[in-house]
DNA sequence: TGAACATCTGAACAACTGCTCAGGTATTCG
DNA sequence: CGAATACCTGAGCAGTTGTTCAGATGTTCA
């Protein structure tokens, strides 16, 4: 195939990225999951709010660990704070996570 | 709230988080979504196959950096590669991996 | 007040990541 | 053949990441 026309399909690929904007939004968002424990951490969230120590015991790390992550987690949204006296409830912030954990399941089920 | 279940939440929390395997795998799709080049480069091969080059100038990074991302897509199944001569052709291997563009897309509009 | 509890925080460290660089393979064509 | 083209690859490096550690903050209760 020699005669293959880089310029269109460069020109047709580049609408296809989209703006710079929406590429750093997106990725943000797949990072922020792509990371085991955090990913635990927000799976375990999806149901009810949790204290600091509870998300300890069940994603399975220090507590300090945990903190720091639901810090990270708080400052992108993606999870909100209640205090409760000397304890401290997480819950998730965004209803369009849990769509795409549902997603994304589907997808690593299909694919084996 | 001084009676709070800690063990009924972290025993309902630990159902919510799944089985490991599922974890993990989950952890690595959206890890791979969640560089900014290698999310370029998917994007770039939504419409049609791309030759290396080309994805090279539209992702706009050297054609080795091109490569060495083409060569872990590739093993991580989200691309197939096609020889024609010298110069070889990536398209998407994952029908799923379109729709989580599109859910997380949707995601990152709507919250800003 | 002081002890116990729950959480938060910054510094430091080891592990990982994505890129560049230099050179390699493979194919085409004059 | 030899030059040009397209792609591949390993080593190395700078920047980033997740965790631990040690200690700080804030709250409850006797």
């Amino acid at each position: 195939m020699k005669n293959h026309n880089h310029q269109a399909a460069i020109r047709s690929a580049r609408t296809a990225v989209g703006p710079e904007e929406t590429i750093t939004g997106l990725a943000e968002t797949f990072k922020i999951l792509g990371d085991p424990t955090r990913l635990r951490i927000v799976k375990a969230l999806l149901k009810e709010e949790l204290c600091v120590l509870d998300v300890a015991a069940v994603v399975g790390i220090s507590e300090s660990a945990v903190s720091h992550q639901l810090r990270l987690l708080k400052t992108l949204r993606l999870v909100k704070q209640r205090r409760d006296g000397k304890m401290a409830f997480y819950a998730l912030d965004d209803e369009h996570i849990a769509d795409l954990i549902k997603v994304a399941t589907r997808h690593i089920e299909e694919s084996s």
